[in-house]
DNA sequence: GCCAACGTTGGC
DNA sequence: GCCAACGTTGGC
């Protein structure tokens, strides 16, 4: 299994919106890069994430699961545009923010630290046990 | 609200 | 195919 960082203003779509969706997910839409389309293109039904909240609050909040695996993103007729469905599996004990993650030396290899415009980033299994250790789980 | 980093576009 | 101009993202 593999791991990933999904990237997300809480103004456009956030954490409790995830939630509320339950197990049916929903659909992650709005990705115009190809790298984080790339990405999403390589990832399996079961995948886990982090749901990080850029810009307001700045802090990886929850983990989710990769319930689709990658289809035409609906919110384009452009078929360059794709996208995977993500369920909310359970949200972290205690909120990671970027500072600590910048602070934490075994996270300084992270896409997060080192490429902060990336918006769907893989995450190393050592990076996901980390960031797990310090948000008690 | 500013600006640095970076990706994309388009002229040549 | 290069590179300058431009647009967008996201931290501060």
């Amino acid at each position: 299994m593999a791991y990933w960082l999904f990237k997300s203003e809480p103004d456009t779509w956030s954490w409790d919106q995830q939630v509320a969706k339950g197990a049916a997910g929903e659909e992650w839409t709005g990705v115009r890069n190809y790298q984080a389309r790339n990405n999403m293109r390589a990832m399996k039904l079961g995948d886990r994430g982090f749901f990080y909240h850029s810009n307001i609050g700045k802090e990886i909040v929850g983990i989710v699961e990769v319930s689709a695996e990658c289809h035409p993103d609906s919110s384009t007729d452009d078929p360059r545009w794709e996208c995977v469905d993500i369920r909310a599996v359970q949200p972290l004990p205690r909120a990671i923010t970027l500072e600590e993650a910048k602070a934490e030396p075994r996270l300084a290899e992270m896409a997060l630290v080192k490429n902060t415009r990336l918006s769907v980033q893989p995450v190393s299994e050592a990076e996901w046990a980390v960031i797990c250790e310090l948000a008690g789980l």
